[in-house]
DNA sequence: TTGCACCAATACACTGATGTATTGATATAA
DNA sequence: TTATATCAATACATCAGTGTATTGGTGCAA
């Protein structure tokens, strides 16, 4: 049952891949990931999606009851898929601390395609999330979990638990800055490098109980 | 004349603090920017502003020709505010540099009443930046100038002026990252001492060349 | 007190977006 | 081959928002 469902499912995406334009649920989610990440979530209309799929709406409506359906379907993914990640990346530690710290902010500081992407998308949802009071606690969430990852990371450098708590927050924060100037069409690619370099001079100098409390 | 006219302006305000509501365009343009910080700019629309004047769209244009002449108003107004408090902030040294720059951080990470508004308004403005080029363009001009002024803040402390720079942009990324928190309803208060005790920390800690480039 | 300048209300046309109900097309299974 | 399930198109109805043209009201100035 399970295993023919499985072979069903992969001649029904291998078909797609090839000929035709019968969409899925999921195709509706990612086209309309990239018009949150174009437009904000206001601009993701139904019939816009519609349009770039080149399909009418009598599509959309098969897959979804209605447009808050498919606004909540997409942060449910997301948010999945943050947790994942998080769990991949709290998993994933080598013997080297400090390499897996540079890696995390390597990928937190990615700004080509499908990572600038992502950046695009979190920033439209935190302006979502400043009006939405659901958004906003399930950021929360995820912010905790991320500092926590961060946290963690660092402890494996310094025993110092206020030093780490406090350089993965200011971490964080840098990351968060450096993402609103990562996603602006002009910003130029060597902004990256710069804010990566900034981050691992302190990463290096900061390490001790020199950078006490307050 | 021009005396004459700030009579008239005066009497005018005077009375339309007492009784009634014949509007400004300003006062339309307050509106406006309130409709920004709890909506975003997509949902700063003429007819919910009008509601919220307590009139119709007929007062409305009279004082703009359209939606676009309001937004680029807005805009506008927002940019040559924010260079005039550049232009203060930057004159405003008084002998003691490091508590210039503790001023400096203060008002950046105000989050209370007005501040937080501004903060807000900030954030949406963003997120039109990502999607106007012209919007775009005018964010960098912005940053840049506080960037200036927030290295020129560290070149008082410290003389070592790769120093300042790797300073000034770890302290203003921070502080974007910070906004984004500081800006969701369920951020603690207490989020913002949190901040600035950590950039204090790093103030004092890292004046030398130790925090080296890279 | 009358006229004018200023501001607001009203009525209308138009557009774009949502949602529903129905019909149409097509691929797969029986 | 035929029936069915799956997806898409079409044709409404409705609503919110914009913009324009016209009319209405009110305070100030001559």
């Amino acid at each position: 049952m399970i295993k023919s469902n499985k072979i069903l499912m992969n001649t029904k995406k291998a078909k797609k891949q090839l000929e035709s334009p019968r969409l899925t649920r999921d195709d509706w989610l990612d086209a309309a990931f990239i018009a949150v990440v174009d437009g904000g979530f206001d601009q993701a209309r139904v019939l816009v999606i519609a349009e770039k799929l080149g399909v009418t709406r009598g599509s959309f409506y098969w897959h979804f009851s209605d447009h808050a359906d498919l606004i909540t379907s997409l942060l449910k993914r997301w948010e999945m898929r943050e947790i994942e990640l998080d769990k991949h990346l709290q998993a994933n530690n080598t013997d080297n601390p400090k390499a897996d710290l540079e890696r995390l902010l390597d990928a937190a500081l990615a700004h080509a395609g499908v990572d600038l992407e992502n950046i695009r998308f979190e920033l439209a949802l935190r302006g979502l999330g400043r009006r939405d009071a659901a958004v906003a606690s399930m950021l929360v969430g995820i912010d905790e979990a991320r500092m926590n990852l961060f946290e963690q990371k660092f402890l494996r450098l310094t025993k110092d638990t206020k030093t780490a708590g406090q350089l993965a927050v200011m971490f964080y924060l840098a990351i968060a800055g450096g993402h609103q100037a990562l996603s602006r069409p002009t910003s130029p690619p060597q902004a990256k490098e710069f804010l990566k370099g900034i981050i691992a001079s302190y990463l290096i100098h900061n390490q001790g109980p020199q950078a006490a409390g307050v």
